[in-house]
DNA sequence: AACTATTTATAAGA
DNA sequence: TTCTTATAAATAGTT
């Protein structure tokens, strides 16, 4: 019986443009999630303050910043020489009073949804709780353990894995993407936490896909309000 | 000849702060390469702006950016000088704008948190389920879930690893093997021999010197805006 | 800085 | 988008 391989496994490629528009968009969501983790922990593991913005091709804005894309922005601003003042940026600048205003807004929005993300986490948690412990017919895990199903239990394992990891990146301002017109997504995650102190965490894949946030709008400027 | 492993390999590590100053200096220069490489990576594959600012333990700024550091820190706070422009409001008339966007986030907000209500009501629901079945209280699921602190949250994590091992070990009853067959085979020959001639762009290190910025000055102009 | 043995990250495919 | 699988890459511990 020959088993053929089920797959051909990663490729090698090469590092030049992706042409396929589709294959483009996957690409760019894995190795997104993949910068923002070595960021990540980068900055954990050598206690470095790292700053990361990604603008997806279609313009979205991704940010990642420890202990938050601001302030790195501004060391980076205040230490390097910059000759002209901000030529490239706007020409008129809006009540500055209104721009609070605004910010404040998206920085109250961008809590909630990262609580409400956390929450959801926490339910699915519970769910599979309850699932497992009727499987086993339980009342205690130890005397059941043998009763358990292996996959079960990795399963709610993965759940608390993810929790896990939901927590820790509270403790920084990680981030995400703003909201958009045409695409219905939208995403936020966390801001800063008194205790940002070490923390050890991974990364939550669907941290914008997996919240089917309030109805789509526009709030058309959306990027950089954070 | 029967070589010998010169080499223990790569460990596993955990993601916490490293302690020893001289090992977290070479981590720090390694995975910074590493980041950059990913993030020239992604750009190039997706044709993503990226912009990447990490400064060292010791304070030293390296940045990364394409095109620029400082256009893609503009374009973060500056908004979106992009093509994507509210239809329905006249960019002609900037104080409109702003109040949408207000009205907007203002309006996102409250359904976000309407939709918080309603996840918590559910949690709760299921909270008292997890509660009932537990009747003969079992081991620290006493703990609300959701008052788990992190450190909690992973001691219990590393139960379940170990759970998990006791399972897979007493695997005499149980039908073992699916769970992860990823350490077992990886004996493949390599096929032919990927020439480590370099990698395909020539990222690599000799970007280090370029990415480094040149001695920290300071203009503190702030970012102008917020 | 080099060198491996491993751990990770991912390209493909479903 | 998510999960799986096979393989390419990154990198921890040594020398």
């Amino acid at each position: 019986m020959v088993r053929r391989k089920p797959s051909m496994g990663r490729q090698k490629i090469e590092i030049k443009r992706i042409e396929s528009e589709e294959a483009r968009q996957v690409c760019f969501s894995k190795r997104r999630a993949g910068l923002f983790k070595k960021a990540i922990e980068l900055s954990i593991l050598c206690g470095a303050e790292i700053g990361v913005i990604v603008f997806s091709p279609a313009g979205k804005p991704f940010s990642f910043g420890h202990p938050s894309v601001d302030s790195i922005i501004d060391r980076f601003i205040s230490g390097s020489p910059s000759p002209t003042t901000i030529p490239s940026a706007n020409p008129r600048m809006p009540a500055a009073r209104e721009m609070m205003v605004v910010r404040e807004l998206n920085r109250q929005y961008t809590d909630l949804a990262a609580l409400l993300e956390t929450e959801r986490r926490k339910k699915v948690v519970l769910e599979e709780a309850v699932r497992v412990m009727r499987a086993g017919k339980a009342v205690s895990w130890e005397a059941n353990i043998e009763e358990l199903g292996l996959g079960e239990l990795e399963g709610l394992q993965k759940s608390f894995e993810r929790l896990r990891m939901d927590m820790a990146m509270r403790a920084d301002q990680l981030v995400i993407e703003a909201a958009h017109a045409q695409s219905s997504s939208m995403a936020a995650a966390s801001s800063a936490a008194p205790p940002p102190s070490g923390v050890s965490l991974g990364f939550g894949r669907e941290l914008e896909g997996s919240m089917a946030l309030p109805p789509p709008t526009f709030f058309g400027h959306g990027r950089g309000l954070f």
